[in-house]
DNA sequence: AAACTATTGACAAATATTAGACAAATGATT
DNA sequence: AATCATTTGTCTAATATTTGTCAATAGTTT
């Protein structure tokens, strides 16, 4: 991976759309960007470097002033521009659990479609996965590595956010129609999914959608976004058990605790409230609270979910 | 790591769709919000602030006047807009094409299917209507009916949010599985669809990303809310023909106007673009701009893209 | 030599701020 | 009904800041 291209203004200013005139400003002004240079002087651009040039021409294009996001890091930048959408960080590197052989070849191939934009390829790699692997292994090794290899890869500049877009929409469907095919006794307790209002990333909720069907739920997904009110009128009208909310936690949100807490009070006491995510600490008392069950891992979540069959 | 994001007035405009001068004049005249400054006097806001401004509109469009409300606490706020259920503005409609017979039935047991939440409901019928009718016919007569009839039961209270968000999450990975369904003659040409940026509307882009398909294009579909340079690059990068933007409307957005001229100059002039959805007249001059083919309905796409063919 | 790049300083267009004015809408009082 | 006061969204003018652009000069690459 030291492919290290460099490139030099000129094409900088080509591919970003900026001119020469403010990639330099930017840098001179507000140390956006600090290319090498060449021993005479002339700048060099990583393709990292574009990538964030370009993160900032869309974040100006939502109304920000470059001078107040020019020296926000890229990866905050990212969070603001995608209204926290986009694929989750790729930080917590748990212990990566031993691979089965096989996993990583379909990993490989899926970005290799990925970059060649073949959105038929991905469809029937996830396909052929999904009858080769069982369904915990599918998730675990395959569609959340994948997600966070593309979302480091385009931090890195060696994808593009359309890239990206790409990939979540197939995937998107995939986890959907997942999904819709598992059969579940009509008995079955009933779960309600959703991601509560402001957060918009779908994939996690899918996630755990699939998850709890797989354990024997009934899972009734409702979208992205749903503000408190509608999720806890949802929940009662389903006579649901459980309210899981999948989120994307920005570092510390005083609306997001709020909703969070709307819900409980808007929830009867017998609904419980199931939280994935990886969360800051600062979330941790609103959790309490609101007596949230909170896990960190899908796995996590299937022990909880068996568990409280039991009761 | 504090970094609480904060956003300049014009940003704010845009997000919460109040003028710049009316968010001075609620915090000169009423101290609604009370943002921080940068060392030159600029406002900055929080996230918090935004939204205790949007929620502060939208007691005024219940009805409420500002100079009562614009002191409450944003706690009470809430419940103030909540109380009373009123939800969102108007919309238009359009008129209601003659309906086939029997695909009222099936509408109608949509629309029951969707009150009583039953998403599994919801997608047998729609995989019975989608062999019992013809391509076309399912989407002309049946999906954007049944999209108009919730927005309209949304409207007059009958149908809630949530109710709104699970049709609308099942009939998106319904259609995204018919678009993966259709197989093309891998020689076909190329046609993009997305959306642009700042659009989320995602619904309207999987209907033409479907009739494309069905009149033997291959198409990458690309989900929504996608720049200028991405939008572009993609088309590039996938040998493109055709770039197929999905928009619904605001009255009148320059940013969204320079958004399309962008990416006419981005594009080669062999790549054309095609706009769907139904345009306040004030954007006929960009379209003449750009040199797009607009079209309003599911129909004169098909025709358009057919006649596309032959040249 | 021609094309490209870097640096600097300057400039102007865009944008934001404040104070104040205005008019349409609302509501109370006569 | 008519009148007057209040509320509130919109607008202008004067000023200040931010930011894209440019010209001039000098160095580098091909």
């Amino acid at each position: 991976m030291k492919d290290e291209a460099k490139y030099p203004i000129k094409a900088v200013s080509k591919l970003t759309g900026l001119s020469q005139h403010v990639i330099r400003a930017w840098e001179k002004r507000y140390q956006a960007i600090q290319p090498t240079r060449t021993g005479t002087n002339r700048r060099l651009y990583s393709e990292e470097e574009i990538n964030r040039l370009r993160l900032l021409k869309e974040a100006i294009a939502q109304g920000h002033n470059i001078g107040n996001v020019a020296n926000m890091d890229s990866e905050d930048l990212k969070t603001l521009i995608t209204g926290n959408g986009g694929i989750a960080p790729a930080q917590t590197q748990l212990e990566t659990a031993p691979d089965k052989p096989g996993v990583s070849n379909y990993l490989d191939e899926l970005i290799a479609a990925t970059q060649s934009l073949d959105n038929k390829r991905i469809e029937r790699i996830l396909l052929n996965a999904s009858v080769t692997l069982s369904q915990p292994l599918l998730i675990d090794q395959l569609i959340i590595p994948f997600l966070q290899k593309i979302g480091e890869l385009w931090q890195e500049g060696s994808l593009r956010i359309f890239h990206e877009h790409l990939a979540s929409a197939v995937i998107r469907t995939f986890l959907a129609d997942l999904l819709a095919t598992i059969k579940t006794p009509s008995h079955a307790p009933i779960l309600i999914v959703t991601t509560p209002s402001g957060q918009y990333h779908e994939i996690g909720a899918l996630i755990v959608a699939l998850t709890s069907a797989s354990v024997g739920w009934q899972v009734t997904y409702l979208g992205p976004n749903l503000p408190a009110e509608e999720i806890s009128a949802a929940a009662i009208e389903k006579n649901a058990r459980i309210v899981l909310l999948s989120i994307v936690f920005p570092p510390d949100d005083p609306h997001l605790k709020l909703e969070l807490e709307r819900i409980r009070v808007l929830l009867p006491d017998n609904i419980s409230i199931f939280v994935g995510g990886r969360a800051s600490s600062s979330y941790l008392e609103t959790f309490k609270k609101i007596n949230a069950t909170v896990f960190k891992e899908i796995k996590a979540l299937r022990t909880n979910l068996e568990s409280y069959h039991s009761s």
